[in-house]
DNA sequence: GCCGTTTTCGGCCCGACTGTTTTCAGTCG
């Protein structure tokens, strides 16, 4: 059985709850914890290291120990050590831990005091009234507890990056408008770019803090509020959604912008780099505590530019900020030269009504050509999939026609005749090759069989690349974001198929797919592999999809070069030569 | 348990808020 990244993480953080709630040292604990996050965001298969004899501990927070402890569970699946955590400490606690106002010590309280081991058992002792009588808990804890767990259920973890976009921009208005308010933005993980905020962070300008905070408060959207400080107030809009504010001065911006942004483990490498030069970072500044520590000096704070030029970094964009080599590239000199939405030239891969779109082809190329684009590729799908009303081989001749016409009648954005073919079973494609050849772009995917093996699918999408006619892989994984996880395939050897065959890969750009993700499009960059960054459109509006792709795109660390569509048409038809 | 242009030992980010306290521990981000 393969071992993956992501179970070594799993056993990795499995073993520092429950050292944590049996009060272990707490670096101990972090330092189980820091591994686990080093394997699982790295682009490389752990147990691929294992065979090859290379050296774990050259990666980062993991020295002798575990190092060994990650060959045994590539050997074996398991972990003697956790087992032997289990025996004394039962499993089922570090689930406990996932509940609001619940840490380590509380849960080891009511583990011990009620001998509660499971999130049923914690909502029975609640609605007992056990909790309240435990020292240093009270019926405000135990209410919240209940009301968490009773939550849980029903509410999904984290929101996806569009759904938080439509509340955030308003709630920025309202915030921006609001007297003695001098900027409001949205930092966190939403900053970032990520694929989905957990909760979302705000931040605000203003003298007076306990002004804005009153007016947040009271905001329509908010249903809940769950706390209000001077400076600090954490609410839950009726979405679900939990916002919290920060209000700072105008000295203290870039500190705050910084600090809020994150991501955590990108801010500790800060500070351990400030550490080095006597200096101290904070969500109010950087200070110097060379001198009376009691009484540090403010030596910067108002942009972030001023705060990373002190520790001699040039700024860094939040995207990269997840502690993956951006801080050591920074410090190189090497920081990638981001793409943006303006260096895209065109759209790869959209459909029409002739299958399952919304616009006709026209509408599609004129909704294309008012963004700005100078070529855009009609990808109807194929015929295979019923429910997607996919074309035949003659309607797809007729449909080149229409596009040769349409391209004589426009003439400023180029039309290429494009198809999104299926990939079936076995490998081969749902049109026959004499039809695929007179094409411009052919996207081909994935849209049935789901539950292969790794080995089979990964066959069957390297089989799909035999064919020549073939260009681009669409939603390499298949992810629905909350929906449907990845299948199962080795994307390592998908790439360098890929490379080898001069196909490329999509970033799908449609919030709920964005697939690659972006550990997916750095592992294509270092492979030297280009992917296009497609919207998937089935409305015009969804070609305005494109700014979440190339979000994504640059989380992923890549440049105009790396993307095909950040090329003009005349260069990407040689690329697309196979 | 990790790590080192001070160190192979002694550090390991830091402040706000809440609820429970009677001066602060626990949790969170």
């Amino acid at each position: 059985m393969p071992v993956y990244n992501s179970d070594v993480a799993e056993i990795f953080n499995q073993v520092a709850d429950l050292l944590e709630i049996e009060g272990a040292n707490r670096y101990r604990v972090r330092a189980y914890r820091d591994a686990a996050r080093t394997i699982a965001t790295m682009s490389r298969n752990v147990s691929d290291m294992v065979e090859e004899d290379e050296d774990l501990t050259e990666l980062h927070g993991i020295g002798e120990d575990l190092a060994g402890k990650i060959k045994e569970i590539v050997g074996t699946g398991d972990l003697e050590q956790l087992e032997e955590i289990e025996q004394r400490t039962p499993p089922a606690l570090a689930t406990l831990l996932e509940v609001e106002g619940l840490g380590p010590k509380r849960v080891k309280k009511i583990y011990e005091e009620l001998e509660v081991t499971s999130v049923e058992e914690l909502k029975e002792a609640a609605e007992e009234d056990e909790i309240r009588d435990l020292y240093g808990l009270g019926p405000k804890t135990e209410d919240k507890v209940l009301e968490d767990v009773e939550r849980w259920s029903a509410v999904e973890e984290r929101t996806r990056r569009d759904v938080a976009e439509e509340r955030v921009e308003p709630l920025l208005t309202y915030l921006r408008d609001l007297e003695g308010v001098r900027r409001a933005e949205a930092a966190g993980s939403y900053r970032r770019k990520k694929e989905t905020v957990g909760d979302l962070d705000v931040l605000a300008i203003s003298g007076k803090g306990g002004d804005v905070i009153a007016q947040f408060v009271a905001y329509e959207d908010v249903e809940e509020i769950v706390s209000e400080g001077e400076t600090r107030s954490t609410v839950v809009f009726r979405s679900g959604l939990h916002v919290d504010l920060r209000v700072v001065e105008e000295g203290s911006y870039g500190a705050a912008l910084l600090y809020f942004t994150g991501s955590k483990q990108h801010n500790i490498t800060l500070r351990n780099i400030a550490l080095e030069q006597d200096l101290k970072v904070n969500e109010y500044g950087v200070w110097d505590t060379s001198g009376d520590p009691e009484e540090p000096e403010q030596v910067a704070g108002e942009t972030e530019e001023e705060i990373y030029g002190l520790f001699d970094l040039p700024w860094i964009p939040p995207e990269l900020r997840e502690d993956r080599g951006e801080v050591a590239a920074a410090r190189r000199g090497d920081l990638p030269n981001l793409i943006t939405l303006d260096d895209v030239r065109g759209d790869l891969q959209m459909h029409t009504k002739a299958s399952d779109g919304r616009g006709s082809l026209r509408e599609m190329a004129e909704a294309a050509r008012d963004l700005g684009h100078e070529y855009v590729a009609i990808t109807d799908h194929s015929g295979y999939i019923g429910v997607t009303q996919g074309l035949e081989a003659d309607e797809l001749a007729e449909r080149m026609d229409e596009i040769d016409e349409m391209n004589e009648a426009m003439g400023d954005v180029r039309i290429l005749k494009g198809v999104e073919v299926d990939v079936l079973e076995d490998g081969s494609l749902d049109l026959p090759d004499d039809v695929l050849e007179k094409l411009d772009v052919v996207v081909f995917a994935i849209h049935s069989h789901f539950d292969l093996s790794a080995d089979k699918q990964t066959e069957r999408i390297i089989r799909a690349m035999d064919n020549p006619n073939v260009h681009i892989l669409a939603h390499p994984t298949s992810r629905q974001i909350g929906k449907r996880s990845a299948y199962d395939v080795d994307m390592g050897r998908v790439m360098d198929a890929a490379l080898e065959r001069g196909c490329f890969l999509e970033v799908n750009a449609q919030p709920d797919r964005l697939d690659l993700d972006d550990l997916h499009c750095k592992m294509a960059k270092e492979r030297g592999l280009k992917v296009a960054i497609s919207t998937d459109a089935h409305t015009q509006d969804e070609l305005r999809f494109l700014r979440y792709g190339v979000g994504q795109a640059r989380r992923g660390w890549l440049e105009a070069g790396d993307v095909l569509n950040a090329r003009s048409w005349d260069d990407l038809r040689d690329l697309l030569e196979r």
